[in-house]
DNA sequence: TCCCCCAAACTCGTCCGACAATCCCTGCAA
DNA sequence: TTGCAGGGATTGTCGGACGAGTTTGGGGGA
């Protein structure tokens, strides 16, 4: 039984939470299709409780929808949604990537941040999309958590970048041009501890996503 | 206040969840105060679980805390967490108010702005301190759904604004020297439907606040 | 008298079983 | 084909139970 190995990590409902995390990444799950409480309390072998507390959770993050008295889809963004969230994820990630430049100096930011760059340009991780997607969740992470700013670090999560990583998985093109000059600029900027320079890179990579996100066809899009 | 996203059909666990949200406007609740699970089914007569599930949704937007094996407290903002908060909230509140000046010509928006703003700018309403809260949340919220962004709306609630607003109720002087004045300018560059007038004066309102606070005594925060 | 340690009371995390409410699919009838 | 009733599937909510960790109050030792 992992109650107790469970409970050491993060409970029960984290050990869902994460599955499904880690099961949207994998291709278990798409978007669009339904959570069962049931096959969810077989499957990960804990109460039904914990599942329904890992699906509101993940509602809440807006990476799942609940509607009452029907099952827990994973959500699916239309063309709009997804307009939306690029253009606040443009704002969020400006404001991050600022803070983080203008705290570089401090504790082991550099390296940090140098780290996190590196596994993001190593042409080997590029190859593999789970890797790249967990080098660039990294470097995202490492990003916001240099800038020190508990508030922001709290909201990022809560916002549904998953969701666009992967549902447009399958349209690499969307990443492939953009992606890894994108990164430098940035990196760059921020180890030059140029606030300024920092947002704008960011806000330039998260526009140009947009750009090519707007390109594709209707079925990559919800409703 | 957050209603609009939880307070529809939702059932027990919502009961709670605006009873202790509207609890904490009327001081029933003061950051720092513990909840036991226990003594809130009784007082609002639910399940533990939906109580649970309550608390939890309260934990993801931040007004409470959950800790291992203690009760759950209502939130109380550290001095540095304030900070980082305000911070936030500046680029946000900035982000809203460009999105709304935009979109001023659109549907019945310059009405209703025109509406939230009057009922802010009433000397009667000021008067009183929940009065007065219920028509800023409104104005705010207007200026939200103005900018017709379906993810900063989302994501909005999910700050602790609220959590602001009643830790320093009581140091009025936050309020006073700030908030008519900067509303109205706030409403006339939105009315005007200049986005980077209204994005500054909203900016600019949040840091004069920021100010404000920072000048308050340690006794106003948390540890 | 004062301080430290331990046992009991609290409280949360999790599981289980149960029941009603609701949704939705299926099959029957017009 | 269309409308409708019935039943299975699924969620919403409750209550009880138990383990594990925290807090607290009292007794023993210095």
């Amino acid at each position: 039984m992992p109650k107790t190995l469970a409970a050491k990590t993060d409970g029960s409902p984290g050990v869902v939470y994460r599955g499904i995390v880690d099961g949207l990444y994998r291709g278990r799950y798409v978007p669009g299709q339904r959570l069962v409480e049931a096959d969810l309390t077989r499957d990960f072998e804990v109460g039904r409780g914990s599942v329904r507390e890992a699906l509101s959770r993940l509602a809440a993050e807006g990476l799942v929808s609940m509607n009452l008295h029907r099952s827990a889809t994973i959500r699916s963004l239309s063309r709009n949604e997804t307009r939306d969230l690029v253009a606040l994820l443009e704002v969020l990630n400006g404001f991050a990537a600022r803070l983080a430049a203008e705290r570089v100096e401090e504790g082991a930011n550099r390296k940090l941040i140098a780290e996190a760059y590196a596994s993001l340009a190593d042409v080997e991780v590029q190859r593999d999309f789970l890797r790249f997607a967990r080098a660039r969740n990294t470097f995202y992470k490492t990003m916001v958590a240099m800038g020190a700013n508990h508030e922001l670090a709290r909201l990022m999560p809560r916002t549904n970048v998953d969701l666009v990583r992967v549902q447009f998985r399958a349209y690499t093109t969307v990443d492939d041009d953009v992606r890894i000059e994108d990164y430098r600029a940035i990196y760059e900027a921020i180890n030059e501890g140029a606030g300024r320079k920092a947002e704008t890179a960011a806000k330039t990579h998260i526009r140009r996503l947009g750009d090519a996100i707007d390109k594709l066809p209707d079925a990559a899009f919800a409703g």
